[in-house]
DNA sequence: GTCTTATAACTGACTGGTCAGTTCCAAGAC
DNA sequence: GTCTTGGAACTGACCAGTCAGTTATAAGAC
């Protein structure tokens, strides 16, 4: 049942590359062996061990959305990473482990991004959150971002650890520090007696609902993706409503 | 690739159940056979096939819910239902035509509901907003409702098909009638001048939001799940803004 | 009522294929 | 030469889907 327990032991060799090879450009042996002749231009080995992981994790996160962790095959990223399948298990001990190492890569740069920019700003909460808005909408443009959030959602009922694991280091920081700014609103007059806990649902669920809409069922404005325009559209809801005489 | 689009010919013969066996306090033979006497008490199947396409779904449902669509298996399915594998394939032909047909079943109620209420409704819609965000909050209560569109949108990359008959039955109909609900609230002086397109992110987002948070992360308020709560605070904001001069 | 026959509901062993994880040897780096 | 790296064949488990056989129920004969 919960074997998803098992740690993982990732080697992760080090993750400054050294890009012995020109990474671009690699023959990487024409598939059809044509002619007799067993000529093998360029090098067959790349070896640059320090780059592997982060490619293979790569290939990983972009599998594992696309079809889903069970449905994705080793094989397959092995292949979309420019490797053997056998390769695969020189860096990482399992399928799984490969998920863990995804979330646990992602989730250094996020936590920093936005939250301390939250929790400490002083001045009017509004501007603050106006601006955490503002960067979370210019995070989400790039899709790798966006992917893992989606990876967790997806996969969290059958890998509650990760779940935690991204609970832990994402939603534990970012709802109490939204929760704390909501609260000081309040306090300091700039707000109405609204449940602060609740209300965080209500500055957040917007774009989520607009990236969902987007990213599964193809629902967006005529001109794309347009986050920009949501987020000013949100906020001017969020802080002055959408009434009109109030 | 599409192979989901052939079509289910699921035999559903009549969903109206006759009910010949008692259906409750079924004996359903102990599963510990404990005595040597190989006794074998009570009918070994129940032989009710009207009613077992829907038991099947429902298990189907809670299944696929739990584990995903690919990790869950046949086998535990049919056990849940009662029956064994092979009856599942009695009543459909594949293990995709279990996920087409639990949408499917989903897909009637669900259209109805809420959108002639919001589409139709004339007067103020400031009340009829609020009248359908309520509703949606009474009917997500039920873990039944919610799972449909968490299976959905988990699925969606794997499922096209089943992605857009979703948002054909219910996305493509209920945001439309949103956007000109907002549209007419603009038009008759009642709300700011907006945007309807993106402000219908900012009406449905934060029950989503909440849902997420909760469902997926057990990240809820101490007293439990408080949709109403949640749904009034959401309200408040929405047309009065979170400011308080305003 | 009891017996017989027909058929619908169901079972579970089996098959064919897929895939995670292993192994081992060849090829390259140094 | 030795050490490192990669690849492809292999193994073993797992599982969707099949099918020949079994059991319950209904209908008709008497």
């Amino acid at each position: 049942m919960t074997e998803t327990s098992r740690k993982l032991d990732t080697p992760r060799r080090g993750s400054a590359r050294r890009d012995l090879a020109p990474a671009d450009s690699v023959p990487r042996e024409s598939p059809d062996s044509r002619e007799t002749t067993p000529r093998h231009e360029g090098p067959k080995f790349r070896r640059r061990a320090d780059a592997r992981p982060d490619e293979v994790l790569d290939a990983a996160l972009a599998l594992f959305t696309e079809k889903g962790f069970a449905a994705a095959r080793i094989d397959d990223i092995a292949q979309r990473a420019g490797i053997s399948k056998g390769a695969v298990y020189l860096y990482f001990p399992s399928k799984q482990a490969l998920i863990e190492a995804i979330v646990e890569r992602a989730l250094g740069p996020i936590a920093e991004e936005a939250i301390e920019r939250l929790a400490t700003l002083p001045g009017d909460p509004r501007l603050v959150i106006s601006s955490v808005l503002r960067v979370l909408g210019r995070q989400l443009t790039s899709a790798q971002a966006l992917a893992i959030p989606r990876l967790v959602i997806r996969e969290a009922p059958s890998f509650p650890d990760i779940a935690e694991l991204y609970r832990r280091a994402v939603l534990d920081r970012v709802v109490p520090a939204l929760t704390a700014l909501i609260r000081r609103g309040i306090a300091e007059g700039h707000f109405r007696q609204i449940d602060a806990e609740l209300t965080v649902r209500s500055v957040v669920g917007p774009v989520l609902a607009h990236m969902v809409l987007a990213d599964i069922f193809g629902i967006l404005p005529a001109d794309g993706l347009a986050l920009d325009r949501l987020i000013e559209n949100h906020i001017a809801i969020l802080f002055d409503g959408l009434s009109l005489k109030a």
